[in-house]
DNA sequence: AACCAGGGTGATG
DNA sequence: CATCACCATGGT
């Protein structure tokens, strides 16, 4: 992969301003799929259908090919920069004694404000999946159906109306093996407008979740996951097998009712924690 | 070779 | 409601 032509044009943030942002947790506590890091402290994310190139360099992270007005306007947005996570940290501080530790594992992880199409997509994918072969896929999925963004090599997510036109042959070239049919499901759903992605905003978390789970290989996972990290649901946490073996062994299998309103915050420091630590 | 991966479905007790 | 084989694919 090659660097985007760069220019003098860049902005530059000062981490001492921003307390619990930590790019490489925040990028590899599996929230997100489209993302590389290109050399030491360079990362590419393909997001907002553009590729953002940013460097770490001491206490700063840079924001290549960005002017002030675009950072304040998309990516400031996006990696959820505008949010008081000290408040959300402090309450979930003051939910469980035990937490503060598990934080202290990470510098940082936010909820990035991912698009809900692209985040269902990709957690449809996820299913009985690892993180190294879901990146794979998801990128033969936006090479071979997505549309090439102009001045770079990279492709955008492929939308629902253009994956709705396609047969699980079509798929077979991403090789998704069995989740092609999910894949084809849920576009056909959306793009007819069977599921309206937009009514979700309006809806408790429950029923969200139910609704969601219309869609075939919708389970209750991929549903709390696209609520979290489409829809920023701070309440919602998704279990994988990773979280279920942490709540047994860290919390002896308690529910996670104990995290509150930002259970999926608390959610993401977790994964962090198991993946890393243990 | 058997088991696992940010699981869900459908069949069966 | 709980359990369980099965689902494609690639890595260990």
């Amino acid at each position: 992969m090659t660097m985007p032509q760069n220019t003098l044009l860049s902005y530059k943030l000062n981490l001492n301003d921003i307390p619990y942002f930590d790019l490489y947790d925040t990028l590899n506590c599996g929230q997100c799929f489209r993302f590389e890091e290109v050399s030491t402290n360079n990362f590419i994310i393909i997001a907002k259908d553009k590729p953002l190139h940013i460097t770490l360099e001491d206490n700063f992270i840079i924001f290549n090919n960005t002017s002030k007005d675009e950072f304040e306007s998309v990516w400031l947005d996006y990696f959820d920069l505008n949010t008081d996570y000290c408040e959300i940290m402090q309450y979930l501080f003051s939910k469980d004694q035990k937490f503060k530790s598990i934080a202290q594992k990470s510098n940082g992880i936010r909820i990035l404000k991912q698009d809900p199409w692209e985040t269902l997509c990709s957690f449809i994918i996820s299913q009985n999946n690892n993180i190294p072969r879901i990146k794979g896929i998801i990128n033969r999925l936006c090479e071979n159906f997505g549309n090439k963004i102009p001045g770079s090599e990279f492709y955008s997510f492929p939308s629902p109306e253009t994956l709705a036109a396609l047969t699980c042959e079509d798929l077979s070239i991403i090789r998704s093996g069995f989740r092609a049919k999910y894949i084809i499901d849920a576009a056909l759903k959306i793009a007819s407008n069977k599921v309206c992605l937009d009514s979700i905003y309006s809806l408790p978390l429950d029923e969200a979740a139910k609704y969601l789970m219309t869609i075939k290989g919708v389970g209750v996972k991929v549903a709390a996951c696209t609520l979290l990290y489409g829809f920023h649901r701070l309440d919602s946490f998704p279990q994988d097998v990773w979280i279920k073996r942490a709540m047994d062994l860290l919390y002896n299998g308690a529910d996670y009712k104990i995290f509150g309103k930002y259970a999926g915050v608390a959610q993401q420091y977790i994964f962090n924690y198991v993946r890393n630590i243990l």
